[in-house]
RNA sequence: GGGCAGGUGGUGAAAUGGCAAACACGCAAGGUUUAGGACCUUGUGCCGAAAGGCUUGAGGGUUCAAGUCCCUCCCUGCCCACCA
């Protein structure tokens, strides 16, 4: 038994596969790789990563391993697999590593990307070399600008000032998306809120499409789910309530609406709440809060952001009131920190017999037992006298107390009690405008000129890109700008518009905006002329598998469906959705912790592959547990992949001539169920496969089985499969075996024999066998007459040909 | 508080409602070897000397039959979170 080189040959294979170009759509007519030709076409793509200086780590090797063992099943079943890899390098990450090294983000990007793609060419992946990019590239950005300009042009990029979330640490505004229960999503820092002047992509504009085309896509269902509550449809209602003006009368002026999916229950709103930004809006109109009203809203605004530790939910009396405008009573309205700005109308109508939050602030606040509690929504005909609200009721239920609509369901009363205080139907979503800007260095400079005659202009299309001026100080300002606000090389411009002296914008762009669109670039990265080609669009997407982490859920999977949708509205491409299939693989986890660089469990895969090779890492991450549930790296089971690689390469001196028994079924159930456990990404269980056909075929095996076993194992351990194959053309080119139905059968099988469900023996019988002989077989086994002595079976049920239950 | 994914041997795990624990790791015994390593063979859920019994987080239910389906609950991880 000798262990196989795998340092020469791994060596050797990548580099002759790079030469050949193996893994580069081909035309055959032409003898070369030529994307516009290919005949069949199949794009699989993983997530791109973004170069951390420390190197890809070994969960990125997990990632995309996973995705490339697909890719290469497809291009042995014929299709021209394009696999292309690149960089997502601007942002914030790459930005805060170099402050930290001290090193210029430019001269750190050359250093991790030659790193990278050193390591990316050890795994073994068939990347399509040719057509790789990098979003810091100005080749790449100045197309990401480009989108910018056609997204002001058209109206959908917008600026406005906003309280928007801003990281003291990080220095910059983010977005909605990026803030984690109240904190950075990069660092941790608590977010505080500042009102700035900022760029705004409309993404709301297609909340209802990104919402609706979820069912037409094919994508790993939890995901699917994430981006429905991230878009947080509601349906419901709204509804003015009057306020009580100073002659003490309601007054047709003044009133605050209110947002309500449950207006069947209007008739149980027993106060209003507002909240704090609303309330302070008030006191700037003129509204002339007590000390004690103007105080609580103070501290509420300064408190907002903050993590939240469920705690109770304060407020305060206004002293104003409101009317009931269903009941005409008289209602307080309260000011409170548990009614959020940006959501519906920032008020609420308070119903405590119907929604437990209004009923805890109601308990904290006046009491519990109050009459004016108002069930109007009961399950059952009648409400019993007493009634003791522990919880709030929000099943649905018949209407009482609520005036004519008494006795309805109250399903059917929303509308009609909404109509009848003039209110109207609405549809709200959580989803929030997309905030671009952002007051760093390291990002594609948003290519916008301020000219105090003509306003904000585009920069003209033939100006771009707009180069990211090298400067030397690049740090956060600590102020509401950008580093490159004191550039004045750069700053000073001319208006595109009319000449005159104009500023630039200073702040550069969302890295999310670099990677929504990337995929369109890669079979057209050399386009010098437009973002890609309709043509080679038409040709390449939407892509068929796209491979990634259930963390970009909601930002980068969400971001990347409303860009493609955007295109689509502006003629570029002609789909709605980027990408037909998405599954979202698993976290590889290491001492029972996601593996992170903060956490410091981080495995470099670099020791791996240069003590056992990339194969053996490949297929132990692989074998580790089903790719899309991840797994846990415990490197001590290594081992066992290590002897099944070096029993595959011993094997080449045993072939014979003959087979032994039983390895023709094997061999083609093995076919089955290792081309489907790849198609279900069951990737652990296609290699126990492989080690179970290894077992067999070792006993006995002829050149042709052989063959077909290299092929099987090729997606998983590309550089041994090749070697062994010793062939013209590459194994991974080779045909995908087929397996044959009928060769699978085998000659007998077991039947299992219970009592009452209970395994009390077995016996072997010819496969094509009848149902009543078996049946009349296990009644008369040894073991089974001597249970059914003196007893009489009820029923006997015989299942899948397989099984003999006897009921007593 | 909501959503999602999970809970099966010493460990990673497997199981179209039909033989629970495949395949590996580890461990044990034996072989081979000057020795160790490597390799090969066998064994390995729990209780029991055996016959046999028990076993998939807990408890109910459906079914001839439940790890798998339904209900209630507990625990772990991830995501979202005062979304009216």
């Amino acid at each position: 038994m000798t262990d196989y080189d795998f340092k020469k040959i791994e060596k050797k294979w990548s580099d002759k596969w790079l030469k050949d170009k193996v893994y580069e759509p081909f035309d055959f007519a032409q003898d070369k790789p030529d994307l516009d030709k290919a005949k069949n076409p199949f794009y699989n793509l993983m997530m791109f990563p973004y170069p951390s200086a420390e190197g890809l780590h070994v969960g990125n090797v997990y990632a995309f391993v996973g995705a490339d063992i697909y890719g290469r099943k497809k291009r042995m079943e014929g299709f021209d697999v394009f696999e292309p890899i690149g960089l997502d390098g601007f942002g914030i990450h790459s930005e805060n590593y170099a402050l930290k090294t001290g090193k210029h983000p430019k001269e750190q990007a050359e250093v991790s990307e030659k790193n990278f793609y050193k390591q990316m060419r050890m795994i073994g992946n068939g990347f399509s070399w040719d057509e790789k990019l990098e979003t810091y590239d100005p080749d790449y950005y100045k197309w990401t600008q480009w989108i910018f300009v056609q997204m002001f042009k058209k109206g959908l990029a917008y600026r406005k000032k906003a309280m928007v979330n801003w990281c003291p640490k990080c220095l910059t505004v983010l977005a909605d998306e990026q803030v984690l229960a109240g904190e950075c999503e990069r660092c941790g820092t608590k977010v505080i809120k500042k009102e700035l002047e900022q760029w705004f992509f409309k993404i709301t504009d297609y909340a209802e499409r990104l919402l609706a085309d979820l069912d037409k896509i094919d994508w790993s269902e939890r995901v699917k789910i994430a981006q429905r509550n991230w878009i947080g449809k509601s349906e419901g209602a709204s509804i003015r309530f009057p306020l009580v003006g100073v002659s003490g009368q309601p007054d047709e002026k003044h009133y605050v609406e209110v947002f309500t999916t449950r207006p069947d229950t209007l008739y149980g709103a027993t106060f209003i709440v507002v909240s704090p930004e609303l309330a302070k809006f008030w006191i700037d109109i003129g509204w002339q809060a007590p000390d004690k009203v103007k105080k609580y809203i103070a501290d509420a605004l300064a408190k907002r952001g903050q993590k939240d530790t469920e705690k109770e939910k304060t407020g305060i009396d206004s002293g104003i009131f409101s009317v009931n405008p269903a009941n005409k009573e008289k209602i307080p309205v309260w000011v409170a920190d548990y009614v959020l700005a940006g959501y519906g109308t920032g008020a609420i109508m308070a119903v405590p017999a119907h929604d437990q939050r209004d009923l805890e602030f109601w308990k904290a606040h006046r009491g519990s037992s109050i009459k004016g509690f108002n069930v109007v929504v009961y399950p059952d005909e009648n409400i019993p006298d007493i009634i003791e609200i522990k919880d709030a009721y929000v099943g649905d239920g018949i209407m009482h107390n609520s005036g004519p609509f008494n006795g309805l369901l109250n399903v059917e009363a929303g509308k009609k009690i909404t109509d009848f205080v003039g209110g109207k139907m609405e549809v709200k979503y959580h989803l929030r405008d997309w905030l671009i800007s952002r007051q760093r260095y390291w990002g594609p400079p948003i290519p916008m000129i301020f000219c105090q005659k003509c306003d904000w202009q585009p920069a003209s299309e033939k100006d771009l890109p707009v180069l990211l001026p090298d400067v030397k100080d690049f740090r956060p300002t600590g102020t509401d700008k950008s580093p490159l606000a004191t550039v004045e090389g750069f700053v000073k411009t001319k208006c595109p518009k009319c000449g005159g002296d104009a500023e630039r914008e200073t702040d550069v762009s969302d890295t999310f905006l670099d990677s929504a669109w990337y995929f369109f670039r890669y079979p057209d990265v050399k386009n010098k002329k437009e973002p890609f080609s309709k043509k080679t669009i038409k040709k390449w997407l939407p892509i068929d598998m796209y491979t990634g982490g259930a963390e970009h859920a909601v930002l980068h999977l969400l971001y990347t469906r409303f860009l493609t949708k955007v295109f689509r509205d502006w003629g570029l491409v002609d789909f709605d959705e980027p990408f037909k299939k998405f599954r979202a693989h698993g976290l590889l986890i290491k001492d029972g912790a996601k593996m992170s660089k903060s956490k410091g469990n981080v495995v470099n895969p670099d020791e791996y592959i240069k003590k056992f090779g990339a194969d053996v890492l490949r297929m132990y991450l692989m074998f580790l547990g089903p790719f899309e549930q991840g797994g846990d790296f415990r490197d001590e089971s290594i081992a066992g992949i290590d002897r099944f690689l070096n029993r595959v390469w011993n094997l080449k001196d045993k072939i014979g001539d003959g087979k032994s028994i039983g390895t023709e079924i094997l061999l083609h159930k093995s076919i089955k169920k290792i081309g489907e456990d790849i198609e279900k990404l069951h990737y652990n269980t296609a290699i126990s496969q492989l080690m179970i056909l290894l077992s067999g075929i070792e006993k006995g095996c002829d050149e042709k089985s052989f063959k077909i076993f290299l092929k099987l194992l090729a997606p998983f351990a590309p550089f041994v499969a090749e070697e062994l194959w010793d062939d013209k053309t590459s194994i991974h080119k080779s045909k995908w075996p087929e397996y044959d139905e009928k060769k699978i059968k085998e000659e007998t099988k077991t039947i299992i024999v219970q009592i009452n469900g209970k395994i009390r023996d077995k016996f072997e019988v010819a496969n094509d066998i009848s149902e009543d002989n078996i049946k009349t077989q296990a009644l008369a086994r040894d073991k089974i007459k001597e249970i059914l002595v003196g007893k009489k079976p009820k029923k006997i049920i015989i299942a899948r040909g397989r099984l003999v239950n006897i009921v007593l």
